[in-house]
RNA sequence: CGAGGUGUAGCGUAGUCCGGUCAGCGCACCUGCUUUGGGAGCAGGGGGUCGCAGGUUCGAAUCCUGCCACCUCGACCA
């Protein structure tokens, strides 16, 4: 591995590739905008994902798997929705390949094109939806709680590792209801799940809130979300939950009866999260060390870096770690013993510095010595000794402080880089600083969209504790609508 | 699709103006010895059709032509 990351402070997109590569999380793919996802940074998303996955069950759903290919005439169903992705899809037109006349190459065999070209899915309503119409009669199908893990394809333009591929890993939930109330409580209950799970699991915090019209969901009645603030002091669209109305159902014509034997449209809901949080994660709490990782979601919580010296024998050592190594596993922590030879303590250090791990222990001849392990912990640098009676009980509950203190700084620089604005020019000079900027609204798309061509920040969500009583709107000077929060994002 | 820029070893690069011991350097990699408490030292070693295809020339990484690829910047996207 080579040496540091490029300052934060210096560039701050350049750290953050820097941290990606070095850290080992991710590499690019050979395909321009895809992304190679490598076992540490797998290994933080499968973290990520059995936390979500096991509040999804625990809150009635099931998981199931919808096909990755969408007949191109079910995205025309939905204007609004086909609006919203018509720009990105990959497209297979053809299914053979043959070798060209020369032999030495291949090339698409013009013989295969297909009558109906297949869309390859940038989110799967349309399939699912085209499903639920034969699963759904009556009020007794209801409510149907799916769930699935995927990848899904947009095919964009500008890329960046892990916040914007052409591919990408996600978990989108799809759910069937008999009434609109019924929907939207679902809508919130997995807010509520997403910003659970990313407070107390990535300790990263976030407001919650409704997107305005011009931001929500294509297909959507109402988009609710959760909004970070990256440690560039823009916004980050962390998860959404849509509550969608009828507006598929209608679509796609899945009706059902109900109890009163009347014929209506089932209410949806749809709700995801992705492998964008792994950047979520680097930005929020990374630093010029490399990535800092909360022990919940860390493949390896504590590394333990044996010192040999020459004259050392390195399995009297081991004999002297073995019982608290074997007691922290029990107690189901993730350790990690790095004994690779011919590598300096020093090398070792920095290196899982980058990776992040919150403890590490050193532990040579002077600690055997003094009955001790040499603890450091990487959300605050300190490091100080612990006698090794003490240690298997100390360190699970060290972790436990770590992901405290890092959601508490995280928590602390949001709150620093948060202002509220009562004038126009307030707002601008807010904008160029960075951070959030709380501020009243009328309500308009145009005052929407003024803001955003003039100084680039857009609308993050509108808070669901907005208080809009006697303030004006921050642009048009009218009372304003709402109180909402205005940033750059990424 | 509009405007700039770059292609030399896995990565980063020198050389390109002015053709000729220019194919070099750093990191990484391999071997050996000495090391090991904050990115070890020394010695030796492997690896490159100089983006591709033509052309000019006694001779091309270098000059000419044409391709190709990638990067950066401008069009409501987890």
């Amino acid at each position: 591995m080579a040496k540091g990351v490029t300052p934060k402070s210096e560039d701050y997109s350049k750290w953050y590739t820097d941290v990606i590569t070095k850290a080992e999380l991710a590499d690019y793919g050979p395909v321009k905008g895809t992304m190679v996802i490598r076992p540490y940074g797998y290994g933080i998303w499968e973290s990520i994902r059995d936390a979500f996955d096991k509040r999804f069950k625990d809150t009635g759903h099931v998981n199931a798997y919808f096909p990755l290919f969408i007949p191109k005439s079910f995205l025309s169903k939905e204007a609004e929705h086909i609006e919203g992705f018509a720009k990105e899809c990959a497209v297979v037109t053809h299914t053979r390949l043959k070798s060209t006349e020369d032999g030495k190459g291949i090339e698409v065999d013009p013989a295969s094109k297909l009558e109906e070209e297949i869309i390859v899915r940038p989110t799967s309503e349309t399939v699912i939806w085209s499903m639920y119409k034969k699963w759904i009669n009556s009020y007794r199908d209801l409510p149907i709680l799916i769930n699935q893990w995927a990848n899904v394809v947009r095919w964009e333009m500008r890329t960046r590792l892990f916040l914007r591929t052409s591919e990408f890993l996600w978990q989108e939930g799809h759910t069937a209801h008999a009434t609109e109330a019924e929907a939207r409580e679902e809508t919130d209950r997995m807010l509520e799940v997403y910003r659970e799970v990313l407070e107390d699991v990535l300790a990263v915090p976030v407001l919650t809130g409704k997107k305005s019209e011009s931001e929500k969901f294509a297909g959507a009645i109402d988009t609710l979300c959760i909004e970070a603030m990256k440690g560039d002091k823009k916004a980050l669209q962390a998860g959404t939950s849509h509550y969608l109305g009828q507006n598929f159902a209608k679509a796609f014509e899945v009706k059902f009866q109900n109890e009163e034997n009347k014929e209506d449209y089932v209410y949806a809901t749809s709700w995801g999260v992705s492998t964008r949080l792994v950047g979520a994660l680097i930005m929020v709490h990374g630093d010029d060390k490399g990535l800092r990782l909360p022990p919940k979601v860390a493949p390896i919580q504590v590394v333990v870096i044996p010192i040999v010296r020459k004259d050392d024998d390195s399995s009297e050592l081991m004999d002297y770690l073995h019982p608290l190594i074997s007691k922290l596993k029990d107690s189901g922590v993730r350790v990690h013993v790095d004994d690779r030879p011919k590598m300096s303590p020093g090398f070792k250090f920095n290196e899982w510095e980058m990776k992040g791990v919150p403890i590490r222990l050193e532990v040579g001849a002077r600690d055997m010595e003094n009955g001790e392990v040499f603890t450091a912990r990487r959300d605050t640098g300190e490091k100080f000794g612990l006698t090794l009676d003490a240690a298997s009980v100390k360190i699970p509950e060290l972790l436990d402080e770590i992901q405290n203190s890092l959601f508490n700084q995280a928590l602390e620089f949001r709150a620093e880089n948060t202002h509220t604005a009562s004038t126009w020019d307030e707002f601008k000079s807010i904008v160029e600083k960075g951070g959030f900027i709380k501020c009243g609204w009328d309500g308009t798309a145009e005052t929407e969209n003024k803001i955003k061509a003039e100084t680039k920040a857009t609308i993050r969500c509108i808070p669901f504790d907005e208080d809009p009583s006697g303030i004006n709107c921050i642009f048009s000077g009218n009372a304003a609508k709402h109180q909402v929060v205005f940033s750059k994002a990424y």
